[in-house]
DNA sequence: GCTGTTGGTCAACAGCGGTTGACATAAATC
DNA sequence: GATTTATGTCAACCGCTGTTGACCAACAGC
């Protein structure tokens, strides 16, 4: 029931905003996007992209979550989870019409926005730092912490400044670096100095 | 000669604007900080900003240069750069009045900023990567660009989103697992797969 | 067919942003 | 002392922002 005409028209427009939205955050950072050019994109009034969400801030968090997919991202065996996080940094997503985001592509757009680091860091404390401590087993959140900024500041040097090494495609020299030093961390001895 | 009074009150007044700016880019994306709150930290008018320095854009290149001071960030001699690297970090200047400024600071909050990319892609390859690169003498920048990534991770996971077990202060275990990690890059094997 | 709800638009608000040109004031030059 | 140069201000422009309330149209239920 109430999959009435009406009612899958509108979640069918909801879902071309999100799309629009992921698109937009997934390129500029949280304050260069607007509602605006969201809407447009969407084919819609700005009004109604505000009423559908209740607000940027909440449009930001839902897209957030819709690109992270979080449960998924850290399923993979604990064993290889070195290889999995280099190549997450590579990692595109085709599917779904939407062309091609990759999943850490919208927190590293918006991770030095003022506005939108309210949203990031509970985000990146309870969907990456934890579960990735929980999967690598470690008693301290240290070494996953240290892990995600390593992604994230790749991400950043290689996506927003364009930093030439680091625009290489998957599977070159540099993921396999990548995959070396975060082995490196999580077999580094931190009781000796 | 051209030292007269009133060059002698011009410069001070601009000095006094450059520092503002400073302090407020140090601590704000470069879309939050705005030109008349830098003018009235200093106590001048918006427009007189603008006509000392041309441009936001500018003003903030000069911000940049002058808290970084990039020919002093790589001087340490090649041995221990890790350990100086991983310091950097931790690193603030309370010297010359301005409270408090580290070097990495302006870089790290704007690094995901549309607007400032341009500016901080150009320093961040002259300045940080190319410098790192020649003092490790890889004849590859990728390493050079990986730790750059690292340091500017944690930067800002630790100073923007302000994650948990990073925000340490210096001399800790968190220092000592950096320089392992800056160490291990610089040892680490490319050629094996 | 009438009513209530839901999808969606329109226009406007109120505030901010960087930038600009005209103007005042004070010092330097001659 | 008059002219020029430089410091600094004032007010406004123009475009953008997220947000709001009034409004229209189409479908659902009775």
């Amino acid at each position: 029931m109430a999959r009435s005409a009406l009612a899958r028209k509108g979640s069918a427009t909801r879902d071309r905003i999100l799309n629009a939205a992921i698109l937009r955050f997934a390129r500029s950072s949280y304050e260069s996007v607007g509602l605006r050019d969201i809407a447009a994109d969407a084919g819609v009034d700005v009004a109604y992209v505000h009423r559908c969400f209740g607000s940027k801030e909440r449009l930001f968090a839902e897209s957030l979550e819709a690109t992270m997919e979080p449960a998924k991202l850290f399923a993979g065996p604990p064993g290889d989870i070195a290889d999995f996080l280099a190549k997450q940094i590579f990692a595109r997503d085709g599917g779904r019409g939407r062309n091609t985001v990759g999943p850490l592509d919208i927190i590293i757009r918006s991770l030095s926005s003022v506005e939108a680091s309210g949203v990031l860091r509970e985000f990146t404390r309870d969907n990456i730092i934890r579960p990735l401590a929980r999967t690598i087993g470690q008693k301290t959140d240290t070494r996953a912490a240290v892990i995600a900024s390593l992604l994230a500041g790749i991400g950043i040097l290689r996506n927003v400044l364009r930093i030439d090494p680091l625009t290489e495609v998957e599977g070159g020299e540099l993921e396999t670096l990548i995959a070396q030093i975060i082995n490196g961390v999580l077999a580094a001895d931190c009781s000796s100095g």
